[in-house]
RNA sequence: GGGCAAGUGGCGGAAUUGGUAUACGCGCUAGUCUUAGGAACUAGUGCCGCAAGGCUUAAGAGUUCGAGUCUCUUCUUGCCCA
């Protein structure tokens, strides 16, 4: 028997495929599916990550196919962005030449996995078609007041020199660059994403098809908290405090006001050399919120006071306290130690006083107090908010503080607006000319695209747009007027926010979308990518779909995702040698394994060196193995584990699949009894089902068991009874049903089969309902609830029928002779238990 | 510190509504074929035990005729937020 090249089928249907250019868009079905994989951004070349996302959808997009579905499946380049900037700066190259040879490269590499990607549809963010009608829609949004101008502190990034975003700071570092990031203040161009807060918090619910670990990720991310503002008097002092609470019901608790050191309150004590050593001592601990809340709380004594605004003569110290941030809130707070661990820390260490008002319904009373009570219960101690619960005390003080005139309702968000500015060069213009009175306008629309320069410098500092000789130059149109062009460019999550609606009409000229397909298309009917874009770009395209709506009445929906699903990583082991340097799978061949220590397994990463180069694995096992694998070892949404011998199984059961095939021809005319057909069928038709719906669940991993059970079955059925006819149908339908995995293997297979050539017209395996249904079922038999032996017994027999079979077993019948017999339980079907004393 | 998720063989992992725990794959062991094997094929493989049998889903308790699955407590790990 001749092995099956892999090689030689990846390239004969990969051809194929490409000549007829394969589609699964058919537009005359009623029934739509929109498959989106996160799109890459072109680095050089695919890793393993991609492989498994794509291999992922690639299921999904044929499954959905074979099942009547009109399906979308675009694949585009995410191409703007930093790495460019660098490459070329390094190469001696221009970022757009880096970006296209990359873009060939990764394509001719996902060409080679055999997906079922409709390349027509093809896009790319940093080609002017596409940035063009960002540009445009950039302009839209400004003419509805959801772009806005604000000088603030940025993040900067030292090392990138750009402004960052909240969401790109992580733990206080550049998310790209890992350098430590710094506060700088500058004027920003920003969406209005925050005007959405509440309206992006409260669709979470409309998306029912989600992971509630990314839609609690987004609503932890947008922190909407209810509380309210309340003024405290300072004595000696005309201007108030204001502080923002979540807890105004334990306002009769509160023994001391605390303040930000950047509190305007704080402008008189700059003198006092005790303070300024305060100040010192406390910016030391950092800025981030993590090493604020780690640090060891500590206070200054302003040597202020203030008035409780609720109890008489009451008077409450102010201390200035280093966990409380000037830009959170109103930068002030009022301690109520009992009930707030923080306070009630500070209150410990600064012996002031802890005064209970909330009763736990379930504690004893004269418990002393280790820690804050934050939990519900009754207040006490607090006059007229006495034997509330802390939910009709909080409704209860706010409206009494309102009433008094001392505050107000407040509803807070953690989000903030989205800062969309960037000072680089491979990026899209932000269309917008300064006039010569100052005022800032977008451009005409007809000028449109604004396009990057080519020649431009990218070794000096700062950024290359503003440091240009004539791009900035321009006239404004309406009157003629010299003007200056913004230099900064639009971040990259913009690019993406809003790019699997270009996919509904990616060619369209004179629009960035086509209503009628968008209405058609949208929305993604399922999403799949890496779970670390849960905040940060499925936030930002939820708000672009609300802003696109707000500018179109046409468009019907809001959100952008109707189902997200979220792949995990693809880890490996990690090596190290023994000088401590890290060791790459690929030298682990060559050299003395013995000096090696082997870590564990973690998510592959150039840093690490644990990467394995998909390209090279699907020369030596071709594509059907390494998509195979890819989905078999592991659910989709956990982590995967790469190994060569998980792989080389994958090749081996390839090769086995193939050899089978070749068989069940080659016994295509023997004559054979049909006795033995229908016991055949009907396993043949279960697993069929099982792995239907399998697939319909995402159970990727447990669909491939099921496969291989099915192809041992088909196997070992070969020297049975069963027709030629009957088995050649059989192994055909399983090759259906491995299409979405093995594309290369099940197209080879059929062709063989059925001596046809085809590509679309290939329908998901049928299944006939009538071999479903069994007429014999496995009957546990238990003792005391514990399995003593099985009995197969005809459907819906009675308990009488199952207790008599059941004892004609010996090993049963030892167990019950002499024995009191209680009770039975009978569950139809399934089992029998007896009850002995 | 808070929230969420999860803990099943040597490993990755299966297990409709509570009803045969360990499917499938890897690895391992033995054998066949081979100049050879990091190839192929066959058989075996949760643990203890010669066996009969007993034990086993992080640990402990509970509900139940029956618990991997439900409830409570504890421990561990991962993720997110602070």
């Amino acid at each position: 028997m001749n092995k099956l090249d892999v090689k030689e089928i990846d390239k004969k249907w990969q051809n194929f495929w490409l000549e007829k250019k394969i589609s699964f868009k058919k537009l005359k079905k009623n029934k739509k599916f929109y498959c989106l994989e996160m799109f890459p951004y072109p680095s050089g070349k695919i890793h393993m990550g991609h492989v498994r996302n794509y291999a992922i959808g690639d299921v999904l997009a044929r499954y959905k196919s074979m099942n009547g579905f009109d399906v979308l499946h675009p694949m585009g380049w995410d191409s703007f962005g930093m790495p460019a900037e660098n490459a070329a700066r390094e190469n001696k190259l221009n970022p757009k030449d880096w970006t296209e040879k990359n873009i060939a490269t990764m394509k001719r590499q996902l060409q080679s996995l055999g997906l079922s990607i409709d390349w027509d549809l093809e896009i790319s963010t940093c080609d002017e078609e596409y940035y063009k009608h960002q540009q445009e829609l950039f302009i839209d949004f400004f003419n509805k007041g959801l772009v806005i101008r604000k000088e603030t502190y940025v993040n900067w990034d030292p090392v990138d020199e750009t402004v960052l975003a909240n969401e790109q700071v992580i733990n206080g570092r550049g998310w790209r660059s890992n350098a430590v990031v710094e506060r700088k203040k500058l004027s920003q161009w920003f969406f209005n994403i925050s005007k959405f807060s509440n309206e992006l918090l409260e669709d979470l619910n409309t998306l029912t098809e989600w992971p509630e670990k990314v839609k609690l990720m987004q609503k932890n991310w947008i922190g909407k908290s209810v509380g309210c503002e309340i003024d405290f008097e300072i004595h000696g002092k005309e201007k108030k405090v204001k502080v923002f609470t979540t807890r105004p019901d334990t306002i009769f608790g509160a023994t001391f006001l605390a303040v930000s050191v950047d509190h305007p309150l704080c402008k008189n004590l700059e003198k006092q050399k005790d303070f300024i050593e305060f100040k010192k001592k406390s910016s030391q601990v950092g800025t981030t919120e993590e090493a604020i809340a780690n640090a060891e709380k500590i206070g200054f004594n302003s040597g202020l006071t203030a008035k409780h605004p609720f109890i008489k003569n009451k008077t409450i110290p102010v201390f200035v306290a280093n966990f409380i941030l000037m830009d959170y809130g109103t930068g002030a707070i009022f301690g109520c130690p009992a009930h707030d661990q923080r306070d009630f820390d500070f209150a410990t260490k600064y012996n002031l006083e802890i005064i209970p008002v909330v009763k736990s319904n379930d504690v004893k009373e004269n418990k002393r107090l280790k820690e804050a009570y934050t939990g519900d219960g009754k207040i006490i101690n607090s006059e007229f908010l006495n034997s509330l619960s802390v939910e009709k005390a909080k409704e209860k003080i706010i409206a009494e503080i309102t009433k008094k005139k001392i505050g107000n309702k407040k509803v807070s968000f953690r989000l903030k607006d989205w800062g969309i500015s960037r000072q680089r060069y491979w990026g899209c213009p932000i269309p917008m000319i300064y006039l010569k009175d100052g005022k800032v306008v977008p451009v005409d629309k007809s000028e449109l695209p604004i396009k990057l320069p080519e020649n431009v410098d990218l070794n000096s500092k700062g950024n290359p747009l503003a440091n240009h000789p004539t791009w900035k130059k321009t006239k404004y149109k309406k009157t003629g007027e010299s003007a200056t062009r913004e230099t900064d460019t639009l971040d990259t999550f913009v690019d993406s926010s809003w790019y699997f609606i270009r996919f509904c009409s990616p060619k369209l000229k004179d629009k960035p979308f086509d209503e009628k397909a968008f209405n058609y298309w949208m929305p993604v009917d399922q999403y799949i990518g890496g779970v670390e874009h849960a905040i940060l770009h499925l936030l930002y395209s939820r708000f672009f779909m609300r802003a696109i709506k707000l500018n179109d009445k046409k468009i019907k929906i809001k959100e952008p995702f109707k189902g997200l699903f979220t792949q995990g990583m693809v880890c490996h082991e990690t090596y190290k040698n023994e000088k401590g340097d890290w060791v790459s799978p690929e030298e682990m061949q060559k050299i003395d394994k013995t000096k090696v220590t082997i870590g564990p397994p973690e998510a592959m990463s150039k840093s690490k060196k644990n990467v394995v180069d998909p390209e090279s694995m699907i020369q030596i096992y071709g594509a059907d193995a390494i998509r195979w694998f890819m989905l078999s070892d592991s659910p989709p949404d956990r982590d995967i584990q790469w190994s060569n011998e998980g792989v080389a199984a994958a090749h081996k059961f390839i090769q086995r699949v193939w050899s089978l095939n070749e068989k069940v021809i080659d016994r295509k005319n023997k004559k054979y009894p049909a006795d033995g057909e229908r016991d055949f069928l009907i396993k043949i038709n279960k697993y069929l089902f099982k792995i239907t719906s399998l697939i319909g669940k995402f159970h990727l991993n447990v669909a491939i068991a099921s496969i291989y059970e099915v192809v041992r079955l088909l196997e070992e059925s070969l020297s049975k009874n069963i027709s030629g006819g009957c088995f050649i149908k059989s192994q055909a339908s399983i090759m259906k049903a491995m299409m979405p995995f093995t594309p290369h293997l099940s197209c080879e297979c059929l062709s063989k089969l059925e001596g046809k050539n085809f590509y679309q017209e290939i329908e998901w395996p049928q299944i006939n309902k009538s071999f479903l249904v069994d007429d014999k079922v496995i009957i546990v038999i238990q003792i005391n609830g514990k399995k003593r032996g099985l009995i197969s017994a005809k459907k819906d027999v009675g308990e009488k029928e199952v207790i008599k079979e059941a004892r004609k077993i010996e090993n049963i019948e030892r167990y019950l002779k002499d024995k009191k017999i209680i009770k039975n339980i009978f569950i139809k079907n399934k089992i029998i238990n007896f009850i002995i004393a």
